[in-house]
DNA sequence: GCAAGGTC
């Protein structure tokens, strides 16, 4: 008797996977299409055997994710909660209104079958879309029996052999992805409400984002990239450029030029390099002591990711990863390439490589080679490499069909295609051969070498044409030969900083970091555009703005490192722990909430931070309705220290209470009232005993738990300084918070922040001025940190004590010597070069030396345009933090401010510190035409024989 | 109007 079929609905991840699992199970016969209600979801029929069942196979899809996360109605509008409010409102997960006709299909084909079969990627978001369409296809057929196809790749053996061997969907893999789903929704949203309402309407933002509102972004991956782009910047600023000395030797033959560089690299100390290069001059036979011949080898690259594609199009076509990811969309969509989201930098053993290639032979630019490869004779051939990563998804992206360039095909889309087919074709090719000389010499003892090399065999660098492998031809040499050095020179150059971050380091340091995955990485960068947070130029390197920097700064200066990759890196072991089953879902959602709940009302405590920050960068805004003055309430009395403008009592978005001058921001008194106030209403009642009056009283409600027993929570309270119980509860709860912990009347007015336990001040205006217009800088109230004169302007200072940069700007200033503009004269402080002035030209970066300076001209050169704006000595120093991981606690900072974090190319001495080239001695000079040395005695600062350079009079050394 | 994660 035969078995009666099943129905079973099968569901995948994207349409394209259900398409390709059901023509593998169907094997392209008998295999039906009709649409669903989603015209991109179709529905493919088949019959299929599992383990000896028939199957009536339904096959369908969904896109990416089912359901959305989202806070309960009574949460959803901005104004409708305190925003530490989103951290225990209630969330729900529902089907956003696009997804609704995929929902429908699902539903209706999940009431007529028995089996779900789900088809989902193999990963945790995978795991947690496959609930998502448990839930709705349950919820109308709950006797369904539920299995979980597992397979990490579309090839007819493991699609067939997952079919037949169905598991159970992990609820664990899922849980750890509800867990990121919340804690990004609850902390972004926190946050992001938080610092708009704050800010925005509080500064003049001359950002315009077109017709929808200014958003003040925060999110827990945006963050961390934002952070990456300012602390590079930081370092640039903070870099102070050092003059360094090197030696170089060159040798001319009649095989050619030979250049060799000195083996020490190059010194700080001017006096060690030029008595070491006098004793060159002095004895400047050349002896070569070693002759080193190597073969080398140059790999091709491994099987392309996404990262690796979003790279090396920002690297070879200044592509955007954005614009690189929606045209390999589009190929993607039309055949031409495969899957463009993927970790796999390897291939598997069973794909068809040559296939591959054997379809890109007909290509008029690549297919000889191509063809060459396919030439078993040629030996062009070699296995790909292997990357090691594997995402059991997808492949490495790789070509899927042959095209010489469609008609509808951009530029763009031309580049990337020719990007994928050109890469995958070095994967599969022999390494390029280079024979490597390598010859060093030996002067008055020092060291010196030059290398060369040939390419002997270029094989995937023929077809990869992204890639050269430069080297030059070396005369021949051999070990004991002795010769003359053409020239030999004593060359000067400073010290420069790492660069901007390029769109491809950013990615880099996305990945090596953990921050987004390969799907999200360049919405993350787009994001920090859109949010006005960073800008990027022409060579695609990303500079922050004003108000990225300000946002980074604000967090910073309180302390906690919201701004750095280590609260992602946390959430992700977190996953891991759940998705493992060592930590249970809600315990890893409580403690993380916990911690970043605790981390949100300190960051909202200490808001100044984020204003005075800010206010380094912008005006403050003075239109009413703004910011924290946004609630104008009743008059309380003339000012007291304008005397121009009342004071009004007013509640800020937070719902703490104040008086403030209403001649804000010329005035800037205010008087902070306790936090434990629930209501605040002027009274008509005068005080008898204020001056100069009148002063209204303020009808005070108290929140009983907030207050101590003793204490009414009916107050008819007076702001003019003669009403000790208010005073009394100002000091007990403190301003600002409700929940700040008390602090003693001895602390009253002792520099501390605001909020931090004052009382109601209006008998001491200079206090509550002081409250809000203390200089972030230098401390001071009579200026706010934006107009601090110890500031340049728009520069901002260090507030580490660690700097090793610290240069003053002394009152002279001199022209340019390059371009005339007047150059503030400045002395270093760096260990090598303490004491020394010199100048730095803002209008063309020529820098120099106060020794050189108005010195005699018999030194060449003796400035050096360093060609970039962070030679500018002025910069942030010593900002940025530790490069370890804080342990105990991924948000507040550990340790001090030490140098900064690099990251890519480290600044550290000897990494990037680049020659200018340029040469103060020519070596001619020294040595005759019989090879003689002519001149090695006298000095080559001023031409003096008497005495050497290093102890020359005119150089001030 | 907030996040980040899927994907057409």
């Amino acid at each position: 008797m035969s078995v009666r079929p099943i129905r079973v609905l099968n569901v995948a991840e994207k349409p394209s996977v259900a398409k390709a699992v059901a023509g593998i199970l169907s094997r392209n016969q008998g295999l039906r299409v009709r649409e669903g209600r989603s015209r991109y979801n179709k529905i493919f029929e088949f019959s299929y055997v599992i383990n000896g069942q028939p199957c009536e196979m339904m096959m369908t899809s969904v896109i990416g994710h089912l359901m959305e996360l989202e806070f309960g109605d009574r949460y959803r509008k901005w104004n409708s909660c305190d925003p530490a409010d989103l951290y225990h409102a209630p969330v729900s997960k529902h089907v956003p209104e696009d997804k609704k006709d995929i929902k429908r299909t699902l539903e209706e084909e999940a009431r007529k079958c028995q089996w779900l079969v789900l088809w989902l990627d193999c990963d945790r978001e995978g795991e947690n879309i496959a609930f998502e369409v448990v839930e709705v296809c349950t919820g109308v057929n709950n006797r369904l029996d539920i299995w979980r196809a597992r397979f990490s790749a579309l090839i007819d053996r493991e699609i067939h052999y997952a079919a037949q061997n169905l598991a159970r969907p992990n609820q664990l893999f899922s849980d750890a992805v509800d867990v990121r789903q919340e804690i990004d929704l609850r902390i972004g949203a926190s946050f992001t409400r938080f610092q708009t309402m704050l800010l925005r309407d509080a500064f003049v933002l001359e950002y315009y984002a077109e017709d929808r509102n200014l958003v003040l972004s925060y999110g827990p991956c945006q963050f961390p990239t934002l952070g990456f782009i300012v602390e590079r910047y930081w370092e640039i600023q903070a870099h102070e450029p050092e003059e360094f000395w090197t030696i170089n030797c060159s040798h001319n033959s009649d095989e050619g030029t030979a250049a060799f560089s000195w083996m020490r690299g190059h010194l700080f100390d001017y006096t060690c390099a030029v008595i070491i290069y006098e004793m060159c001059v002095e004895e400047p036979t050349a002896t070569v002591t070693e002759v080193k011949k190597q073969e080398k080898l140059k790999y091709p690259p491994y099987p392309l990711s996404t990262i690796e594609l979003e790279k090396r199009a920002s690297r070879y076509f200044r592509m955007s990863s954005e614009q690189t990811m929606k045209v390999a969309e589009e190929l993607y969509q039309a055949g031409f390439i495969s899957y463009p989201r993927t970790e796999t930098d390897s291939f598997s053993p069973q794909t068809d490589l040559h296939a591959v290639v054997h379809d890109q032979q007909g290509h008029p630019v690549w297919g000889a080679y191509a063809q060459r490869l396919l030439d078993h004779n040629a030996g062009l051939w070699r296995n790909p490499g292997s990357g090691g990563h594997d995402d059991k998804a997808h492949p490495p992206i790789h070509p899927t069909k042959f095209s010489a360039g469609e008609s509808n095909w951009s530029q763009d889309h031309h580049k990337v295609y020719e990007l994928v087919v050109r890469h995958f074709l070095a994967c599969v090719s022999q390494p390029a051969v280079g024979a490597e000389t390598t010859v060093e010499i030996d002067i008055a003892g020092e060291g010196f070498s030059a290398s060369g090399r040939v390419i002997l065999s270029k094989n995937y660098l023929d077809v990869y044409r992204f890639e050269s492998w430069g080297g030059s031809l070396l005369p021949r040499y051999d070990v004991g030969q002795q010769f003359i050095p053409t020239a030999l020179t004593l060359d000067s150059g400073v010290t420069r900083p790492p660069a901007l971050l390029s769109e491809a380091d950013l990615l880099s340091c996305m990945d090596k970091a953990g921050i987004g995955t390969d799907a999200t990485m360049h919405d993350h960068i787009k994001k920090l555009l859109d949010r006005f947070y960073a800008t990027k130029d022409a060579n695609t390197r990303f500079s922050p703005t004003h108000l990225g920097e300000a946002l980074v700064l604000g967090y910073d200066d309180m302390g906690y490192e919201l701004w750095k990759p280590y609260l992602r890196a946390a959430m992700e072991s977190d996953m891991k722990a759940v998705s493992v089953g060592t930590k249970r879902k809600n315990e890893a959602l409580t403690a993380c909430l916990e911690q970043m709940k605790a981390c949100f009302l300190d960051a909202r405590l200490n808001k100044v931070k984020l204003l005075q920050a800010m206010e380094a960068f912008f005006e403050r805004n003075n239109r009413a309705g703004g910011g924290e003055q946004n609630q104008i309430g009743h008059v309380v009395r003339r000012c007291n220290l304008c005397q121009e403008s009342d004071m009004a009592l007013k509640r800020k978005p937070d719902g703490n209470f104040m008086v403030g001058c209403l001649g804000y921001p010329q005035c800037r008194n205010v008087i902070w009232l306790p936090g434990s106030i629930a209501e605040a209403n002027v009274s008509t009642d005068v005080c008898n005993s204020c001056n100069p009056g009148p002063v209204y009283k303020i009808r005070f409600k108290f929140r009983r738990l907030e207050i101590p027993p003793s204490y009414s929570i009916d107050h008819l309270g007076c702001i003019g300084g003669c009403d000790d119980i208010l005073r009394e509860l100002t000091e007990i709860c403190g301003t600002g918070s409700r929940i700040l912990p008390t602090v003693s009347a001895g602390a009253q007015g002792q520099g501390q922040g605001p909020g931090r336990g004052r009382g109601p001040s209006s008998n001491n205006a200079s206090r509550t001025t002081n409250q809000q217009g203390t200089c972030i800088h230098c401390g001071q109230t009579a200026h706010y940190s934006n107009s601090c004169p110890s500031q340049g302007p728009r520069s901002r200072a260090p507030t580490s004590s660690n700097s090793r940069t610290d240069s003053n700007a002394d009152e002279a200033s001199i022209p340019c010597e390059t371009c005339g503009s007047p150059c503030p004269v400045r002395t270093a402080n760096t260990e090598n070069n303490r004491g020394r002035k010199f100048y730095s030209c803002r209008d063309c970066n020529f820098f120099v030396w106060e020794d050189n300076v108005n010195s005699n001209g018999g030194r060449g050169g003796r400035g050096s345009n360093i060609n970039s704006a962070a030679s500018n000595p002025r910069g942030r120093s010593g900002r940025g933090s530790n490069t370890n991981n804080p342990a105990s606690n991924p948000i507040r900072r550990g340790g001090g401010r030490g140098r900064s974090r690099s990251c890519g190319r480290g600044r550290d001495r000897g990494e990037t510190h680049q020659t200018n080239g340029h040469t103060f001695i020519p070596a001619s000079t020294f040595v005759s035409a019989t090879g003689e040395p002519t001149a090695a005695r006298r000095c080559f600062s001023c031409g003096d024989p008497s005495h050497f350079a290093n102890v020359c009079p005119n150089r001030g050394l």
